[in-house]
DNA sequence: CCTCTGCGTAAGTCTTCACTTACCGTAAGC
DNA sequence: GCTTACGGTAAGTGAAGACTTACGCAGAGG
């Protein structure tokens, strides 16, 4: 299984967010990805690399051009994972909450600066 | 707005992941975030600072400690932003799906390559 | 007062990686 | 056959950043 980290850390780039982006809005060559970018077309080559390893992306060939476009099947991958983590999250902040108000309620010692209450 | 972009960079990072997978699960002092870690404490101050700036977790004092947890609104807008991505990504991959039929209908050559795994 | 704990910060090192230019293979057109 | 588009790959370079150790500062407690 394609790990969403590898994804994750693909996305990690502005350069390639830019590309995906632009990908998402329908598929596209590489020399009609490379212009508008300022980076060069080995460079968009070299991150379109990166994207479809991480299987945010697949390229067919049409003549001589390569057309590249958004694989969903990375891109439900990785919304479920966020999903899950969302979920995780939410339930961080609970407990956070939770453990503020209780042990406030306790007594322990949590002088928080001077600042007093929260509230 | 720039903050969506700051997370992505942000989780790019898989120590960084690690850390706010970690968070999380519920509020941890930097010390008990560094047990368990292969990396160093300073280390881990460096990436919560840089979670903090991208407003995905916050920190408040206790005691000598400084306990860190989840920024719900950083996550909120994180998430926003995606579920802004996933539907452009699947109107990307309609339209996609539209002009490969087209082109095949048309009789173009065309070639396939996703990720090359056999079953 | 002094000490000890907990954490942020400074300074430095070293690895990663984004980008460049140059080159080579492949598909279409003459 | 040759030539011209298009794009992937190799090799090299420079900068970003992840990590370390050393140090400084604030709070809790004897």
């Amino acid at each position: 299984m394609k790990t969403y980290a590898e994804a994750m850390d693909a996305l990690g780039d502005p350069t390639r967010r830019r590309i995906f982006d632009r990908l998402a809005e329908g598929p596209a060559s590489v020399g009609a990805l490379a212009d508008g970018m300022p980076v060069s077309r080995p460079a968009v080559s070299q991150h379109l690399r990166v994207l479809k390893d991480a299987g945010l992306v697949s390229d067919r060939q049409v003549g001589t051009r390569r057309v590249y476009a958004v694989d969903p099947a990375g891109v439900v991958a990785l919304r479920e994972y966020w999903d899950r983590f969302w979920s995780r999250a939410m339930d961080g902040f609970r407990v956070a909450a939770e453990e503020h108000a209780s042990s406030r309620e306790s007594g322990m010692q949590i002088k928080e600066s001077s600042d007093g209450e929260g509230s």
